[in-house]
RNA sequence: GGGCAGAUUCCAGAGCGGCCAAAUGGACCAGACUGUAAAUCUGGUGGCUUUGCCUUCGAAGGUUCGAAUCCUUCUCUGCCCA
């Protein structure tokens, strides 16, 4: 494929792309390019909102690319400020090494192992001398720049404390582009900044500057903040096929038509003629099918329907195992493990949230006699088969 | 280093020395309505051996019959001055 045909189609969806003109002339080269993309090991899920990110990167490798895949377990010790309204908590050298592990194993889902280099950030920055910090990072950014960006410049007005700490994270990953000589670095919008830096970095150390492209953020569940897992809005590529089909299933109308465009190929026009919650379903399934393979998007359909739509009981219920046939209602649902408390499970119960075998039961100190292979429900999607032990 | 302000339950934020497990909003949970959508409405959101008891308002002490509220010291944060 050509150079101009390949720019083409790495174009696609790209809300921004620095330094077109010098990435033409990189592919006209012929050679494969190092295309890098830096994650935070600091939670280890990954969700759709990476997703975005991981399939440009697919894309570059079916073009031949090869993707320098950063695990930035030195940077992680800080956090990336990036769109953040507070300090992160660092973490420990142990759970980042965990986390790191764990994430590579779910961005093999999505990319290709045969090309792609997996890299730790920390092999060359913990090597720096604090002299290499003074001279190769701190000297090459001013304040106004760092304030300049929105999530610092919030926090500043807001008084709001900004660790100088986080000041070298842009730095940090800047000087990773260099390490690895990238071609190209991809990110989400809100990490333009460090992007960007990372061409003047390359510039300074007489390499030419990596082309950045910059992806659409996805926002998440509650379809106004970015998808992530600290604000539990996100579907993670290892969930159950249940959970992802529900969680898709429970987005807005219009935060669906946002996730076809960003995450499927399928037409939004397309879409927007169907009837809502069948292109939903759809959406749901093809989601669960990129995950769990061919056909387990349709087995969590028939699933969601049974329990959802016709109100029955899921084929795979978890077991509660009891030797006591008798028990008060607010201790059943609190020791079968649908309430984190004993409170709140008879909070549940007097709000009508509890049914046995699709009888309501309200009085939390009722007591309930129960048979083998009863079924136990408390609110919408949790369910527990009785076992009685003899 | 000096001065000032502040630290409250998941978050933001109110809290006269007793009526404070702590207003209000957000978030979340449950119920109704539905397309488990959104919107809307209702109720709820520390724990427990639950009409009462226990733990909680940055930390530790103290005053008081009684403290989130007053005092002291400490820790942390912001602002101003140097």
């Amino acid at each position: 494929m050509n150079a101009k045909e390949q720019l083409e189609i790495i174009k696609q969806g790209v809300v921004e792309l620095h330094g077109e003109e010098e990435l033409l002339k990189k592919l006209e080269k012929g050679t494969p390019l190092r295309v890098k993309y830096g994650a935070d090991p600091s939670a280890p899920d990954i969700h759709l909102g990476h997703t975005v990110a991981l399939n440009k990167l697919r894309e570059f490798q079916e073009l031949g690319h090869q993707i320098v895949f950063i695990i930035g377990d030195f940077t992680a010790m800080i956090g990336d400020p990036s769109g953040r309204s507070e300090t992160r908590k660092p973490l420990t050298t142990t759970q980042v090494q965990e986390n790191a592990k764990t994430y590579q194993d779910q961005v093999f889902k999505i990319l290709d192992p045969e090309k792609t280099d997996v890299a730790y950030n920390s092999g060359w920055l913990s090597k720096l001398m604090f002299e290499d910090v003074i001279v190769k990072l701190a000297s090459r950014s001013t304040v106004a720049q760092m304030l300049e960006r929105d999530d610092f410049s919030k926090r500043y007005k807001e008084g709001v404390p900004i660790s100088v700490l986080e000041f070298l994270y842009p730095l940090m990953q800047a000087y990773d582009s260099v390490e690895v000589q990238a071609d190209v670095e991809v990110g989400g919008t809100d990490q333009t900044f460090n992007l960007l830096l990372g061409r003047d970095f390359q510039r300074e150390e007489n390499q030419e500057p990596q082309a950045v492209l910059t992806l659409p953020l996805l926002e998440g569940l509650d379809g106004v903040q970015k998808m992530s897992k600290s604000l539990n809005n996100y579907i993670g590529v290892t969930e159950e096929p249940k959970d992802i089909f529900g969680k898709a299933m429970s987005v807005s109308d219009e935060l669906m038509l946002r996730y076809y465009a960003l995450l499927t190929d399928v037409s939004v026009e397309a879409v927007k003629k169907e009837h809502p919650m069948e292109a939903k379903k759809k959406l749901a399934a093809l989601l669960v099918d990129r995950f769990h393979g061919q056909g387990s998007g349709e087995e969590a359909r028939n699933q969601f329907e049974q329990v959802f739509s016709r109100r029955e009981n899921p084929d795979d219920m978890e077991v509660f195992e009891t030797s006591d046939a008798e028990w008060v209602a607010g201790n059943l649902v609190a020791s079968s493990g649908c309430a984190a408390s004993k409170s709140e499970a008879n909070r549940l119960v007097q709000q009508g949230a509890f049914r046995i075998n699709s009888q309501q039961i309200k009085d939390p100190k009722q007591i309930v006699n129960l048979q083998n292979d009863d079924v136990v429900k408390v609110g919408k999607r949790q369910f527990r088969k009785i076992k009685i032990k003899k």
